[in-house]
DNA sequence: AAATCCACTTGATAAATGTTAGGAAATGAA
DNA sequence: TTCATTTCCTAACATTTATCAAGTGGATTT
């Protein structure tokens, strides 16, 4: 199950045996059934999770109550509240499993002790951070600029698997529109 | 000039006296009139910028031709297109003075300089980066959850000085709305 | 099989925002 | 100054998206 995240990380950064050996020590690998909360609001994240199969997402509850995604992902990706998890501060999302899923997950500590003993794994968060920085980036360009009919062309384009395993109106919380909003364009898009 | 960019690394970490003397050797300053091009797109972001007075904008144009502004920023804050700028890549967008302004700029080896002989300087560099990332998490969160009219109420309400300073067809755009849709919001808070 | 539930869709209508056009006020150049 | 340009605002109309209410079909329960 492992080598799925070494074989991610050997694509930025050059793992030593030991560099290999010492990352399959702080990492555990969990297993959940579809729709299970894995991080629940109102408590400092426990873990940052790597995904070796399944869907999963981050949602909170707005002022109304109304479930609102902020975050899907899928293997081979990291998931948590990143913010939070690092700093270890309160986070106000949930993370859910969307189907069933296979995890594997890392302490804040044991994190702290992978990034000190191997400068390989340190430069490889710092990317890993870029990276968030520039998605976030984006989705906030995206999300100021693109219809919501545009902004879902560009996920099924760049994502297709996600409508096969993803609920619609996950998918439209996260595109930041209506259920029946997305209903509609997936229905004009037909034609 | 440099005591303000100091005065605001002091609030997160603590200087001691030859990190102030390194950081005073890496960091030049410069004045631009107002509506100057700093760094303009297509090329790799020379200079990380830190504001000592003025506002300015980050922007580039869309398939239409059309100014689009991503960020705005004024003292005491850092600006410069990050990602391009830390992975010295060429971007896409225009760094441009909106008011007079002056600033302190430093180059991505001066910078490299820096991080190298102060860990200080190092752990202040992270911590401005993990700000960045839970800034512009929230702000793709909110252009996914809120309404223009709610954009523009927080804006004011977080940075009243803005409006003082930008001209409102820049605000219309980095809050992802027409001019003509702004100008109805004004005029309808205004009663 | 009937009842229930849930996700998704559909339709009618309302609200928000975009588009186009034009005009007043401020700004800059000659 | 005067003229031209730019910026901002306004209005009428078009389009997009939200809201509210109802219906469909599949899955689960009893």
């Amino acid at each position: 199950m492992i080598e799925e995240l070494i074989t991610l990380i050997n694509k930025s950064v050059n793992l030593a045996p030991q560099d290999v050996d010492l990352c399959m020590s702080q990492f555990e690998l969990v297993q959940f059934p579809h729709s299970a909360i894995i991080e629940v609001e109102g408590k400092v994240p426990t873990y940052l999770y790597f995904i070796i199969s399944g869907y999963v997402r981050l949602f909170y509850f707005d002022e109304k109550g109304n479930e609102i995604t902020t975050h899907i992902n899928c293997p081979p990706g990291f998931i948590t509240s990143y913010f939070n998890f690092i700093n270890q501060k309160v986070s106000a999302e949930n993370l859910q499993s969307i189907t069933d899923c296979t995890l594997l997950r890392i302490s804040k500590a044991n994190l702290g002790f992978l990034l000190e003993h191997s400068a390989v794994f340190k430069n490889y968060s710092i990317m890993v951070f870029e990276q968030a920085l520039a998605y976030n980036e984006n989705r906030a360009k995206e999300m100021a600029t693109l219809s919501a009919e545009q902004r879902y062309l560009k996920l099924i384009k760049n994502y297709p698997d996600v409508l096969k395993n993803v609920p619609v109106q996950y998918i439209a919380s996260f595109l930041g529109m209506k259920p029946e909003s997305l209903s509609r364009i997936r229905k004009k898009i037909l034609q």
